[in-house]
DNA sequence: TATTGTTATACTCTATAACTATA
DNA sequence: TATAGTTATAGAGTATAACAATA
């Protein structure tokens, strides 16, 4: 797999749009080892990714974690909460206002299991459906898009692969 | 830049010492989408390598915002807390208790400036510089060393080259 | 005894407004 | 008036222990 159009990084042309870095960035210091340090870069495009995610689907009001909640309902019906916090990587206790929320949106629903009176079966509803049918469209007109401008859909690939990589293996 | 030896995310290998995710982990719903959503795949990766982060440095009791407040100051001697913090992305209230709690430790000073007496001089102290100087030898002989081992340090840098753009144009 | 969902709780991060002392 | 550092505070996100219902 072939990576072109990569630059190294020049960190000239700062600014914005007042980020939530506080004071106008435009003073900046010298980043120096700070721009090799892989935890750093991570963090910084990671919450600049999220920033443009919420962005692009800010007249459904889902956050990251809601879609990726929603996208994992849609792909694995009936599943329960343990399953789902287990697969996002978050606790259980910290699954269950989530979901109380999107239940009271009637984006889902929960419903005892039969086989199991302990488990939730965890399914979406027409309405969950249609909104996570707008939000990918949402994600894939704007966001993706505008991602595959910066890098390149084989970058992107390269990307993710990497990025996979390391959280399942480092 | 070429990158090599990046194959596409194969899931199948889960499970790694029962991670912050809760539940056993070895559930594993399918990902479908979530798989080629990037910010997912960035927070996952990010979270990763904070932890690998703090578990090198582990005997220095430095979190990763600390060891970066520490870079900066080793490169920009005198620079005050919003230079810091518009630099790295926090805000100025937030870096407050930070520096607090550094300059308890004796790690950095903080002085009044004499040509603006509102704002501080930032300084690393000698133990500073002596904790800063382990903290870069634990990284680079144990995380960076592993990360070269997964990723190999020709896609370390387009890695870091991808993300620092992303940070920076997305 | 172990597990599911839940509650309660605490600790960290992040975000905003407002104060003080300087400029 | 504007800015640097600070305080107070509120909201996310994340972490652990323990409980009721169920297996």
């Amino acid at each position: 797999m072939t990576v072109s159009k990569i630059s190294a990084p020049d960190l000239t042309t700062r600014e914005r749009g007042a980020s939530p870095g506080d004071a106008g960035e435009g003073n900046a210091l010298e980043l120096g080892e700070l721009s090799g340090l892989l935890g750093y870069a991570l963090k910084r495009a990671q919450v600049r990714v999220f920033d443009d995610f919420s962005r692009c689907v800010a007249p459904l009001q889902l956050t990251p974690a809601q879609f990726s909640v929603l996208l994992l309902l849609e792909r694995n019906p009936g599943c329960n909460q343990t399953e789902i916090a287990g697969t996002l990587g978050i606790l259980r206790p910290n699954l269950v206002p989530m979901l109380d929320g999107m239940e009271s949106r009637d984006l889902c629903v929960r419903t005892r299991s039969t086989s199991d009176r302990r488990s939730h079966v965890l399914m979406l509803t027409d309405k969950g459906r249609a909104i996570l049918t707008r939000a990918k469209k949402l994600i894939s007109t704007r966001h993706e898009t505008r991602f595959n401008e910066l890098l390149g859909s084989q970058n992107r690939e390269a990307l993710l692969s990497m990025l996979a990589k390391i959280a399942r293996d480092f």
